[in-house]
DNA sequence: GTGGGTGCAAACCCTTTGCAAGACT
DNA sequence: AGTCTTGCAAAGGGTTTGCACCCAC
């Protein structure tokens, strides 16, 4: 079953991916994976985050959370963790708003690309 | 000069735009529209962010620094002001990344849609 | 006539939609 | 028969590209 492996595949990789990327490591229809990926992200199962090329990319909240160092001459998706909660109850005390997500990612040069 | 009407455009919204929402504004073609914002990109004019629909936006840097709201069911964005100086301190001092742009933004649902 | 600013049309790529085929109960 | 899973083909929507036009210097 390709849901299966969708998710299995998600589990496992250290980074979030693309549906270009899903495709090109599982032998399946374009719909397919849209649509489960959709389902998955209604049943809460994964997350959708964008690095700001035009995809939209998915990972398992299985793994622990995370946010990334994204290089923007090569690529490279590095994993980071944060301590965000001292924020998150700031803010829940500052605004009236219901805070369901968030996405805090950070963009510049990896280590090789500094020159 | 169309550049200028963009310009101006970007510094009297108080939130981000996608180049749908430009069109919408200014009687331009698209093509003039994606490109000046590219060239606003590269001389660091503007920001560029996205909020999960697929569409970029874009904000003039000559505004306020801030992060974003985005209420997931009316599309509403508000304005957030936080102090990310600790953290991108810590950051500078934990990896090896440079950093030259960062994103945090926070969904979920604004007062309205809360019911 | 050379260069900057603008537009049109087409292409590109990610994503969505409508419909049909097959498998299993 | 009915439902669940998968695929194909087409359309949709944001973005990019190639080329031509026009105006000013």
């Amino acid at each position: 079953m390709i849901k299966n492996q969708i998710l299995n595949l998600l589990e496992n990789l250290e980074v979030p991916v693309s549906v270009p990327e899903i495709l090109s490591k599982i032998p399946a229809n374009k719909t397919t994976i849209y649509r489960e990926l959709n389902q998955f992200l209604s049943k809460g199962l994964i997350n959708e985050i964008e690095f700001g090329d035009g995809k939209k990319r998915y990972e398992s909240k299985n793994r622990d959370h995370h946010h990334h160092l994204v290089c923007k001459n090569c690529g490279k998706v590095e994993n980071l963790e944060i301590n965000e909660k001292v924020l998150l109850n700031k803010l829940k005390k500052q605004t009236n708003f219901l805070i369901e997500n968030h996405s805090i990612e950070f963009f510049g040069k990896c280590i090789n690309c500094q020159l």
